[in-house]
DNA sequence: TGTACATCAGTGAACGCGCGTTCACTGATGTAC
DNA sequence: TGTACATCAGTGAACGCGCGTTCACTGATGTAC
């Protein structure tokens, strides 16, 4: 059952990219090897024959998912370089109702604490990453926090927003929207929207 | 086996506490009924004579916990209601260190989108009683949005500071100090807390 | 270009184990007399 | 207060099932000649 090279690198990289989207959708606990395999249309040892352990597994469809919606973002912003913007791309219905298809920061940051070191590594990594991108959108106006402060906090804000309104979205959608624009509102006043506006 | 009605009660809400700890400690899917039982001094079967399932022990674990938490963080704030008092409270390097002491709304955030409904009907109760506690700490003067919006967003901030710090935690500490520091201070201004201190 | 064969990507049976849940049972409690 | 017995909190064996991981094997690939 040898594959072409071109073809194992393919079988590889869905199988990163089918952990990641189940990772999202049910847990990394809520998932087994098996049906990752399968949904790349592969078995669960072709998953040992490339990574040593579903943790290792775990850290790279993190890492993979991090880049992925950190370039979606920066995409986003290029027209129009604004915390504005930026809100208007994550804190929004459509991406708090897809969590198999958003930011995995998002989808499984409380689990991450609970993994072993390479996944926390990769949460890291992406998070900076995410930052980075975040400061470049924001208005050079701090007057109490760097401008580097404020983009860690608006990218931890905007992570627990999410968390959050989906946790409520089962049992109460109408308050799940609420705490959406809650978020959307005073974290972009943090970023300096309104007073960008005033001028 | 019969026990004392009182003995019982006592047993039921050790069972509960203890539900509690684990599911914050290991996360809901990390944790069996057994361990749960056995860390109560029971056997699983006593989590099946008092609760239809797991999912409804996760529920009430979870109303429990969150009342608990809004308690602890009130009377930490009884002599001096400030942001700048609730955030010393919520915002600092133990709570962080203790995920199985702390709020399990920060703990089981990510996870509870992927629980049933009461579970999330519970998360949403205890969030609600939180930020009707974080509201009462706020000083009064939104000038960009109401105070409960700001209550909200920072309540749901202040989950995500907590979350993001503990993912990055056994990657990298320092990194986990600055996050927590940047949160803190950004938020104290998001609350009023400079501005207070101003007049 | 054609052939022989070493390589290795992927398969699938098997491993020991723990999961959530059910249920027949036990025996102390607490009530009826 | 003392006795008989119904109640029911808690036990533990058993259920079917899926988990992460290992490993002997397969057979197409791609290289050496």
């Amino acid at each position: 059952m040898k594959v072409t090279k071109r073809r194992a690198a393919e079988n590889r990289s869905r199988l990163v990219r089918a952990a990641g989207k189940l990772f999202r959708q049910h847990g990394i606990d809520g998932i087994g090897v098996a049906d990752i395999g399968k949904a790349a249309g592969l078995t669960h040892g072709a998953v040992y024959a490339r990574f040593p352990s579903k943790q290792a597994l775990a850290a790279e469809a993190l890492s993979e998912g991090t880049k992925r919606t950190t370039e979606l973002m920066k995409s986003a912003c290029a027209a129009q370089p604004t915390i504005g913007a930026y809100l208007d791309f994550s804190l929004n219905k459509i991406h708090r109702d897809d969590i198999a298809g958003g930011c995995p920061l998002t989808a499984s940051g409380s689990e991450t604490a609970r993994q072993r070191k390479p996944v926390s590594r990769a949460f890291a990594e992406g998070f900076e990453n995410y930052v980075a991108a975040v400061q470049e959108v924001l208005a050079d106006n701090a007057d109490y926090a760097t401008t580097r402060e404020r983009a860690i906090a608006i990218a931890a804000a905007e992570i627990g927003t999410l968390i959050v309104s989906r946790a409520v979205m089962k049992a109460d959608l109408a308050y799940s929207n609420e705490i959406l624009a809650a978020g959307r509102r005073v974290l972009g006043e943090v970023g300096g929207e309104y007073r960008q506006t005033a001028h």
